[in-house]
DNA sequence: TTGAAAGCGCTAACAC
DNA sequence: GTGTTAGCGCTTTCAA
């Protein structure tokens, strides 16, 4: 058996002081003596004391802890529901998001507590978990429409922050990019080399995300004298963009310029273009969105919308943070700009 | 401000009963008359009782919480250490892993917490954590070969379980993959489909479990009078298989048969063989390691040696799980067969 | 089968 | 500046 940990009162007896005064020490209250500091320090060191989180979050009730929620549909099979957290990761995306929170929460000493909601049995451990005071809040990345999670947690007075704003809206804290204008800059970007034929490759348009990038393309595209551009809709997959860039193709094969709403399906559309024995840049400019780690595995590597993701999902951490300390008491949101990355697919 | 939330004795009252009654109910013990526990279990929803997880642990000793730990090597710096998060995440075996993990633990209502240990100072947070008692063990996921945590964890006699053996040795649990059976399927399927002058893409060579994989195909190679093929090292990556194949390549300029040691590295070589102007399977077949998403993403999709990782994932949360119940007490390993999956690459 | 009561390890209000 | 003390909400003997 291991031995019993150390605990308060076991460093208190060895410093020859009170229990209040050790936890003052440990918690760097001021007003301690600074010899009797050394004592203590002297004292927790040679015990091997740690302190008890659960003691504590007893008498402090915080958890100290945050959880990290991917919030997606799935059906209720077991198979797809492994299947959701292994299909959420391989999204370079989210390795970003939680680099991000990773981030913000380290040097604070804690860790996101991972969980998937994609079901509404897996929605209720989510609020239960929460309910229980095993973390104060939550951070939600979404990568259905119509999540119900947010409202959800929002009626419970459960703290959350969203990576992206909420489609059926909801009274919550979110971070976001700058969709429209970000996609102002690839349809720019591609008018000013040249290209006269122009398509783009929206994402699922029930996302808001898709939706808004789709409209900030065509809007710049309308104000530069063309009102109609091709569309075909993909699923934010590398897949799903080749079938996307196929489509295009078969109808338009003189397409000089694709944008397309995510990087994933930049990839695709690239490969879709080179299996059509078109090189890219020099037949078809290619630019992406999001600048992921796809963006640079693609050949060629990709022309595309960067999203500052580390930081915004750090500032999602900061905004939940705030709520949970009652710094913040208002939903708030942080929108922010969007970046052309040139590379060489544009 | 949310209004206190409701504890045991509040339900206890309702019911009119103990708070040992409501206690007994919540956690399912028996011997508690079917009447009562109805009047109880009523009482519960009427005023929206969640047990308080803090003041459980204090009194059980158990968190009920397991960390999930990503070790590997990484410098100081901030900037690293994100990168690092974002890099192992991006891994698409990492995702099949935490599938695997949050498959065992989420029926039990657990959940992973997710920890970075890349320096020295993330491993010691990873031991206070654990020492505080904020999780009761860790499932160590080791990118690099040295990994001086295993032994850290061992030493400090904190519970742990590991996927893939430990390189400098340590007393604790692990699952792995029977990575040299598993290459010698490689090496027989390339043999029966007529290859004659094959080479491999290994790991890096201070990995065990590349060591492994270039030794069971070296020996196959051997029994079926080949004792020497060329071999080229890459990093587990796409840009460094392909860097590989092209060594290979620019010496061996006749090669019809490639084994990479996972599919990464895989997926890279067919890129290079492609850019060179050979067929994949016609000219050269292409065997990877792992099965995972790359497998499938790769053109032509990966004929590959597949470890059942998410089974592999969760029988290491058993193995820790028993571990920290006290079922357990000696390190324990468990082997997994590899299978060979046949799709279009050789 | 149920209740009373002790106590898990800690923080914080209050007294000194 | 330091000590005393009262809980935080729960589980778990022990008695009844």
């Amino acid at each position: 058996m291991t031995r019993q940990a150390p605990t308060l009162e076991d460093v208190a007896r060895e410093a020859g002081v009170s229990r209040a005064t050790v936890s003052r020490v440990v918690n760097g209250v001021r007003n301690v003596d600074p010899a009797i500091q050394d004592a203590v320090r002297t004292a927790i060191r040679s015990t091997g004391y740690a302190p008890n989180r659960a003691a504590r979050s007893l008498v402090t009730r915080r958890a100290e802890t945050i959880a990290l929620v991917v919030s997606g549909a799935g059906d209720d099979s077991e198979t797809e529901q492994n299947a959701f957290a292994a299909r959420a990761l391989a999204d370079p995306f989210f390795g970003r998001v939680v680099s991000g929170v990773v981030g913000f929460l380290r040097p604070r000493s804690m860790y996101p507590v991972l969980m998937f909601a994609e079901t509404e049995a897996a929605r209720q451990q989510v609020v239960a978990y929460l309910r229980q005071g095993s973390a104060d809040g939550a951070l939600v990345f979404s990568t259905r429409a119509e999540d119900p999670l947010p409202a959800l947690l929002a009626s419970e007075g459960l703290p959350c922050a969203l990576f992206a704003r909420p489609l059926p809206q909801a009274p919550v804290s979110f971070v976001d990019v700058a969709h429209r204008e970000g996609a102002q800059l690839a349809a720019e970007h591609l008018l000013g080399r040249g290209c006269r034929r122009i398509a783009t490759v929206a994402g699922p348009l029930e996302l808001p995300a898709a939706q808004d990038r789709l409209a900030g393309f065509r809007d710049t595209m309308a104000r530069h004298g063309r009102p109609w551009i091709p569309v075909a809709e993909g699923r934010f997959t590398v897949d799903s963009g080749a079938a996307a860039m196929n489509r295009l193709l078969s109808e338009h094969p003189d397409i000089d310029g694709v944008f397309a709403a995510n990087d994933l399906m930049a990839q695709g559309a690239c490969e879709a273009l080179r299996e059509s024995g078109r090189r890219v840049p020099d037949d078809v400019a290619v630019i992406g969105f999001d600048d992921s780690s796809a963006a640079l595995a693609c050949r060629p590597p990709l022309t595309t919308v960067r999203q500052p993701v580390q930081e915004m999902a750090a500032t999602m951490a900061r905004l939940l943070q705030e709520q949970i300390e009652g710094i913040r008491t208002e939903p708030t949101s942080v929108v922010f700009d969007a970046e052309l990355v040139i590379r060489d697919s544009a």
